[in-house]
DNA sequence: GATTAACCATACGGATGAGTATGGAATGCT
DNA sequence: AGCATTCCATACTCATCCGTATGGTTAATC
């Protein structure tokens, strides 16, 4: 086991620091990200940091962009393709659900709001989110209204959900518990 | 316009340290929470912080059993009083979403899960509150079962919106708009 | 009104982490 | 092979913030 995942004595590249650091912010939150944590890390020191960003704020930015990117070709333009909405939106639920791996950089972002250089990334990404959601609600029948607070609804009980479960371990909930909880959510949440 | 909220120039206590403390947590977060701008905040300087608190631990810990005392007697034990259930919950929900400001410290905390001393306290809350909502929703009818997934679908809702809407600023909605998606929150969540 | 205890200011030490300066090692190109 | 460019190490400076030491000031008490 050497210090990082990918043990090559190979130089780095600025992708390879912007990757290091969303695996160090998924895990230890943004607040955590140093760069000679980062270095140590990676087995380097900070000479080599230096050479590659101006500033540490540079690399936060760097990293935060290419987040929200890479989430673009996601789950969504997996799930877009299905053309019933009241198909998609259970099999998007379901899906979301067996896949939280991507979603802890979301949730630890979500606890560095009060970081001005995140807040706009993440405005950006949970608003193109709740608007798939939003035209998914309108195409099952919701009129626009109900359908705008509905997928309101459906995405902050996500964000709550994974600040609850994924970050603060509570509700302690068995695999079997949580498929049932997402089937309550999709029978809540989704009209039939 | 003084330092403080409280230009009186009399002496401090630990409690006065306290309150500061959460305000400051509230406005700019737990990690904002340094002894020297406290002191600055309250017009004095560390010696008198190290008089009343051994260390910062120790005034994080002190304000957080603070604030997690009061919020015992707030809004929970009022509601408590009301015997049907479907009075009830709607009530609590409309109650909760029009007194936004005591739940500024909570959303602040929301974003301070990485750290230890943060994490149990916002557990015994979460869960008192998720336990309050699962007995209103078993005696509304509810099978056990579904009584526990609902509570636990809106609680994640609550602390979504929070964070959402609070901290993120997003989605950009007007009092009235805030109204209705209230309105939709209790039609969708509470059975009928 | 003098003494004691409660409260606060000033001045330090030490740790941490960002950023700079500069020289050295590795790699590509000719 | 020789050279320039790219990449990295070492050794600093500087600012911030926690905590300590110590002496001074205010308020209570007899």
């Amino acid at each position: 086991m050497n210090a990082s995942s990918k043990p090559e004595r190979t130089r780095l590249s600025a992708e390879d620091w912007e990757d290091a650091a969303l695996s160090l912010i998924a895990e230890q939150g943004v607040n955590a990200l140093a760069v000679e944590a980062l270095a140590r890390q990676l087995g380097v020191t900070k000479g080599s940091f230096y050479w590659h960003f101006r500033t540490r704020e540079a690399l936060l930015q760097a990293a935060l962009e290419r987040w929200e990117q890479y989430g673009e070709r996601e789950i969504i333009s997996q799930i877009e393709a299905i053309p019933d909405p009241r198909v998609r939106l259970p099999e998007l639920f379901r899906r979301v659900a067996h896949e939280l791996q991507p979603h802890r950089v979301y949730a630890a972002l979500l606890k560095a709001l009060d970081h001005p250089q995140v807040v706009p990334v993440m405005a950006r990404v949970s608003q193109r989110r709740m608007d798939f959601l939003n035209t998914a609600f309108t195409q099952a029948g919701l009129p626009p209204e109900q359908a705008l607070n509905r997928s309101r609804l459906t995405y902050a009980a996500y964000v709550g959900f994974l600040q609850l479960n994924f970050t603060l371990g509570l509700p302690r909930i068995s695999h079997e518990e949580f498929d049932h909880y997402v089937e309550h959510m999709i029978a809540t949440l989704i009209p039939h």
